[in-house]
DNA sequence: GGGTTCTAATTGTCTGGCATTTGAATCGCA
DNA sequence: TGCGATTCAAATGCCAGACAATTAGAACCC
């Protein structure tokens, strides 16, 4: 981990990958307390400075934290799922609107991913995860509601599906791809049938789930897609006809 | 943009805070070079080191990119899929080997989003797709191959089977899922027996995809799945007794 | 006109220092 | 002896100023 040739690239750069590398390979293991900077410095022969911008690497990825004061330094942290979800989600929009990627592949990916889950929620919701989902759907249900309020509930809706399944993992990678969907749904502009339709999927998936009956969650949402798909492709064909 | 109270926090934080929320907001396009160091120091009312450390976190992120020389800085990068995959992988391991997830959920998980490609993959393979499939299960069935390589030529297949389905948002997504479990794979010893029935399932795989039939690629997958739960089973079990 | 040199702007790095925080040792006092 | 207040030391957070390295463009000469 000491290595550090005098080579042409950034040094903070270097001693960031040399520190991440040691953590990765278990030669750090969780709170464990890194050497001072100060110490450091020394060992990469760099200055405190140099030191300090690898550290905030780092911090940036949550790999570390730090804390001043006496027995204060730069702790290795232990990556929670709560705290790696919100990156995920960042990057997952910044993806999205940084590579023009159509509705259509954004959306196919997300449901996708959800039918992936769909049977596992089914068997292992608990009661939680089921009265979210209704209060997301009477959420939605309720007049007055504008576009982009009723995307967020429906994201709700559908990360409590998500989190029924009972597995962090997917909790984690799902995050990403339904949050970031959500600046692509506010493009859509949602007339009261439409959201009768969509609210009339989420019950029967709501009800499916209740039910435990995976096969019709995964129906439910496979009609849910195809609702979707149809209404953007739609608002973008009138869209494009009006311009 | 400019708002930043003498709050308690880290001034870099804070910093690397409202230049994100400038990228996210489209404050800031892709390419659109950041004010100087200096220019942004005096913006913020900080030194320079300060604003560099609040850079070195956005880089870290592959959120900005710099330049050195007469019209160098730091430009907004345009995040693509090939540069966020290998972060999502790190992340990924990462929770998984510091939240003790076990295998059973890890597995699952990873399972559960590759059936959401399958039938994707078997509709639009390429025939690289497929040439790398059968590439890599030639290797697989080689004599004298250690653990941990077979293990990675699992991961290879795997990935070219979901990158299959051509859909970058899911290639993203799953690379995490499938390159994560590749340190929890290396746990398990296969015998000559097990990597035959390994091979036969990827054979499988391969011959539904290459014939296009979703259906029969899923319940492969599922066979594999099976597998491997059950061989990592007899594994720890043998494992635990042995101790 | 083309090639060369100069110049200015910008990032990368270092030195040295001060402020702030925080835990622990020390001291004083009952 | 026991306990609270004080002091101290270590560490991070932040700053000022400076120099080196790099790079693009301008100026210049042939």
């Amino acid at each position: 981990m000491k290595i550090d040739p005098d080579n042409p690239a950034d040094l903070s750069a270097q001693i960031a990958a040399a520190i991440r590398d040691a953590i990765i390979s278990g030669g750090l293991i969780v709170d464990e307390r890194l050497p001072s900077e100060a110490e450091l410095a020394e060992q990469f022969d760099v200055s405190r400075p140099t030191v300090r911008e690898a550290l905030k690497r780092l911090a940036a990825q949550s790999l570390i934290r730090t804390q001043r004061g006496a027995t204060g330094g730069a702790f290795v942290n232990r990556l929670s799922f709560e705290a790696a979800q919100p990156q995920q989600i960042t990057t997952s929009t910044l993806l999205l609107s940084m590579n023009a990627v159509s509705f259509e592949t954004a959306c196919e990916a997300r449901y996708a991913l959800e039918r992936a889950c769909a049977p596992l929620a089914a068997a292992r919701r608990t009661p939680d995860h089921l009265a979210t989902m209704r209060a997301e759907i009477h959420r939605q249900s309720q007049p007055g509601l504008t576009d982009e309020a009723f995307c967020a509930s429906d994201v709700a809706f559908h990360r409590a599906l998500v989190d029924g399944a009972g597995n962090p993992v997917l909790s984690y990678q799902l995050a990403g791809a339904v949050e970031a969907m959500q600046p692509l749904m506010n493009m859509i502009t949602f007339t009261a049938r439409d959201r009768a339709r969509i609210i009339a999927l989420h019950t029967d998936i709501a009800d499916a789930v209740e039910a435990g009956d995976g096969a019709t969650t995964l129906a439910a949402l496979t009609a849910l897609e195809t609702e979707t798909q149809d209404l953007a492709q739609s608002v973008f064909a009138a869209r494009a006809a009006r311009s």
